[in-house]
DNA sequence: AAGTGGTCTAGACCACCAT
DNA sequence: TGGTGGTCTAGACCACTTA
């Protein structure tokens, strides 16, 4: 059930990330060559390869300039990156903390079934409608990184599989894993909402830091591909050890 | 010094911004017209509507999904904007403050020209050049929302116009405005990390709250278009009162 | 099967930057 | 002036969803 018919715009793309990797355009400065050649040498259109370096661009990987070139951002070399990955690109705080090299364990807090109560506004069911929460904390190096609450509507779970609901998504180290393996639902997107907020007592505990350090909350909802809500998160984030990066370009002309 | 020659792919956005916030789709549950009808309405190509449709996909405004359409999202008119636009555009706290209806002051504290020192480093200066230093302040509806500390080269000011440098920066509203209008120069990406912090005493006393307080800090270094720092910039934002909010998508295939 | 968005092409012209 | 990225077109086919 892997379907593959890999777009040629991600070919180039993965292309272009390896020879990054691989330090090819050092020599040259980090230019890259121009979208013709980078065409032509993929033998692609260049409306193709402009699509992957647009991709690219997005994430901060390359910068363009008109009448210039496209060059490497070096600077995202230099500064490995904070949790960029995953805020560009969700998915599960161990998938984005093992691509940045780390080497996440997830420790599973709670896995149960309980009405909705509070969250049932952002899951869009009713108040006692059941939904699976899952609380976790991922550490790294032994130290807690993230504390991590979801709800999961259990009806997003096929029936025959609802009762071994806590046992199914206790054995997964992240939400996505669960949503994919159990209930054949894909996340289409997501919106977080980014606070600072101080550690109470309880949270301080299980992060292992004092009480009333800063940190930093997201709290998310995932939608699935027809717009219904997949799971609600509240995440917090040791802030002495945890920030996120981005890249913003202003849009706006002259 | 005005010029203008609107791309068809602006326009077309612009369109669709107006439509949307006129609630023209809401009679049909938020479907948009197919991309091959938009084009036919507004005598463009697929490509340039797909375009636009790509750029309000990226900032959250519309959600398309394949074989189905594209909807406006509506969970954006439901909960009016964090600070997701400025956070996504690169711009002025300020503007981005006034695009969400509220009406922003400026507090300006101290403006005056100093050696880099710690900055140094982020500017790719000596530590003994000299930078303009502008210490502000953003009120909206008279509670201060965010203490900002702007460092910028002297350098990028025109030497007849060093000697007043701290009257010009001093006199503009936010550091974009002093880059475009003495500097001639014009922020091409910006690179920012995110973290929460507590307010110390001096912080506190300027956003008028208690001490150890959480709040969000961002720090980040704005580029020319020729990878130049233009300015390093310290922020913090009142925890209480300030979020961002962010849009991810997956991009892995399974 | 019909309709949608997703990918891809080949070619054109423009705006910008260097020289 | 020549080369770069930015915009735009017209047309093709594919992948996905819905009925």
């Amino acid at each position: 059930m892997v379907r593959r018919n890999v777009p040629l715009v991600e070919q180039v793309i993965l292309e272009l990330l390896a020879d990054i990797d691989r330090g090819e355009f050092v020599r040259s400065n980090g230019v890259l060559p121009s979208e013709a050649e980078l065409a032509q040498r993929f033998s692609v259109s260049r409306a193709t390869v402009r699509d992957a370096l647009s991709r690219l661009e997005a994430t901060g990987v390359v910068i363009r300039r008109q009448g210039v070139g496209t060059f490497v951002n070096q600077f995202l070399s230099k500064h490995p990156a904070a949790l960029q990955d995953w805020f560009e690109e969700a998915h599960g705080f161990v998938d984005a903390l093992r691509s940045m090299g780390r080497n996440p364990e997830v420790l599973m807090l709670r896995a149960v079934v309980e009405p909705a109560g509070e969250v049932s506004d952002h899951l869009q069911v009713a108040p006692d409608d059941p939904v699976i929460v899952v609380e976790k904390i991922i550490t790294s190096a032994g130290a807690p990184l993230i504390h991590s609450v979801n709800a999961t509507p259990l009806s997003l779970l096929p029936p025959e599989n609802q009762p071994r609901a806590v046992e199914l998504a206790g054995g997964c180290e992240s939400t996505f894993r669960f949503l994919d393996d159990y209930c054949r639902s894909r996340v289409h997107h997501q919106q977080s909402e980014i606070r600072a907020v101080l550690t109470g007592e309880k949270l301080a505990l299980l992060l292992a830091c004092r009480a009333s350090e800063p940190c930093l909350q997201v709290e998310e909802v995932a939608y699935s591909v027809d717009l219904a809500p997949l799971f609600y998160g509240l995440n917090h984030f040791r802030g002495d050890t945890v920030s996120f990066r981005q890249i913003r370009r202003p849009s706006a002309r002259g």
